[in-house]
DNA sequence: TGATATAGGACTATTTTAGTCCTGTTTGAC
DNA sequence: GTCAAACAGGACTAAAATAGTCCTATATCA
């Protein structure tokens, strides 16, 4: 299913809230009244932004939470990083790999390019694209066929 | 994370490991054995596989599992949807959206949009591809940034 | 000083995933 | 025809990850 966790949606949905309207500070129980979600994840999601860096907060009576960055400043990537951990299709694709089978796996290389070009992808995905109620057009034919590649033959 | 289940992780090994010696039919055990991961797993696992149509299947005392097509058509996407069910990164990403929060979530169309990426760079990764033991060159820079976007205003 | 709002972390519940096992069926060899 | 090898299917258990809640502390402003 290669899916986001619930959090992580949670979290583009707030996000982009806020970037609908960053000149100011938006609380917590605001945000989940306008996206309809418990308040109590609500501000969990938020506190894992505001430790990512992503949103600055605010305490006291006129508090809230306000984007750290422009919305273009802030990638797809940023954001599932900042709930998730880093970004990888494999236990291997990022630094001191646990996998002890590496020996015998034969496919961990092509694993780490493939999760390599998909991060590179949501790098270039930004908030601003998110938060548009106009759908962002990316290119459903990638140049994946164009690319050097020796074939396997058999025997 | 985005990361693959584990299961799908065996999956892509067990598959590279037919794709390396097609001829011939393997048994569970041999697979298990060459991989180093437990028999009742692998067996489960190419279980999975064969209902999915990716490999065939034989009883019997010469019997054993085969790649249903070559090597070249059969893609990481199948083995990923095979194992884990339709790839999608949000719970709307795939035919009857099971989520109520459909009004007020803002970035449906756009993660799906990133879904489709996703699924597309899947889809141009075979078998062949993984199982080569030299690493296959997928393009790190990928043209999202080429794509026609508007910005968001902010106000 | 009191009300508002976030910070941090502990805790529980739920769901998903992994892994195992049992029983049945097919196939080939003797 | 019988036996052993090997897959089919599904039930079940265990483990891990995720989601969700709550409590206490701290900062800010009026």
């Amino acid at each position: 299913m290669l899916k986001l966790s619930k959090l992580t949606d949670y979290a583009a949905v707030i996000m982009a809230q806020i970037a609908r309207d960053p000149r100011r500070a938006h609380t917590a129980s605001e945000l989940s009244e306008r996206a309809n979600l418990p308040y109590p994840t609500v501000g969990k999601t938020l506190k894992m932004l505001a430790k990512a860096g992503l949103v600055v907060s605010r305490r006291g009576s006129h508090g809230g939470y306000a984007l750290a960055r422009t919305p273009e400043d802030i990638s797809a990537s940023d954001i599932i990083v900042a709930i998730e951990g880093p970004i990888g299709m494999t236990e291997c694709s990022h630094a001191d790999g646990e996998c002890d089978l590496m020996d015998v796996c034969g496919v961990a290389d092509n694993w780490q390019r493939v999760s390599m070009a998909i991060r590179t992808l949501l790098d270039g995905v930004t908030l601003a694209h998110l938060a548009q109620t106009s759908p962002i057009k990316l290119p459903v034919h990638l140049p994946i066929q164009s690319v050097t590649l020796s074939d396997v033959r058999d025997g």
